[in-house]
DNA sequence: CGTCTTTGACCGGCGC
DNA sequence: GCGCCGGTCAAAGACG
């Protein structure tokens, strides 16, 4: 498997998706878990969901790609690594409300629930929704326009996203997914895959799509929180460079 | 035979 | 009211 396969396997899906369960994960075994020192730190961090209708908690999503930061969400300036990031938002996150975690291959911005930062972002992700995006006519982001976003409000499912380089489309996250749907989307060259939980009653959800302009980088977003474990839903994966960061859960 | 994917149809929300 | 669009459903086929 290639690097980049691996990373994308075994670190931001596995590392990302841990502040949204409902336990608290152990630090992940592998050789490209999170930097010690902020292995520690992600059960306290804000939830990683950009839960916009609600306001109440943020999580920007970075993705990184020879060092340089993509943002995920309109509003955000691009950012050439972790340190122009946090120059760049020092517009919108003043000193200490925010917070750059870099993963191997992933770069996070956290900015604190409830604070000013937040609110701010939160007024430019509504502007920008509305105009212009970071990624230009073409963005994935432009299926949020405010209409959308009163259907989101009426959900109130917990969301987030990341977006990674992978050539493979659906990451082991260490959940069994279905797939229910695939829809071309307006304005890109890729299909959208719809995705659900197969666990009983677990009603969570994902939408994983390419890029337009890179069809190297794939967007994954999750709304909905699982029920179970990962290692409930099926013990049979064999695969470690896939479930390794999950195996002791 | 059971499970999963594919894909066209359908539905609801929104803008005009 | 109509058309567009994103999201979901469900029948049919593929696969192990």
């Amino acid at each position: 498997m290639e690097r980049s396969q691996l990373e994308t396997a075994c670190l931001p899906a596995a590392a990302l998706y841990a502040p949204l369960c409902p336990y608290t994960p152990p630090s992940p075994p592998s050789l490209l878990a999170p930097l010690p020192s902020l292995q520690h730190k992600l059960p306290q961090l804000p939830p990683l969901v950009h839960e916009h209708a609600a306001g109440t908690n943020h999580g920007v999503m970075f993705s990184s790609d020879h060092g340089r930061l993509y943002p995920l969400l309109p509003g955000i300036p691009f950012c050439h690594d972790s340190a122009a990031a946090c120059d760049k938002l020092a517009g919108f996150a003043p000193l200490g409300s925010a917070e750059v975690i870099n993963y191997s291959s992933l770069s996070i911005l956290v900015m604190a629930a409830g604070t000013s930062a937040a609110a701010k972002v939160d007024n430019e992700i509504a502007a920008a929704a509305t105009a212009t995006t970071c990624h230009g006519p073409n963005s994935w982001w432009k299926g949020s326009e405010k209409g959308k976003m009163k259907v989101r409000r009426k959900m109130r499912e917990p969301r987030f996203c990341f977006q990674t380089r992978s050539d493979v489309d659906v990451l082991d996250d260490g959940y069994k997914w279905r797939k229910y749907g695939q829809k071309v989307v307006k304005n890109s060259l890729h299909p959208r895959s719809y995705y659900r939980c197969t666990h009983n009653n677990c009603r969570v959800k994902k939408r994983v799509e390419r890029l337009s302009e890179d069809c190297r980088m794939v967007i994954t977003t999750y709304e909905g929180r699982h029920t179970h474990t990962p290692c409930s839903d099926d013990a049979t994966t064999g695969d470690h460079t896939g479930s390794c960061t999950f195996t002791s859960f």
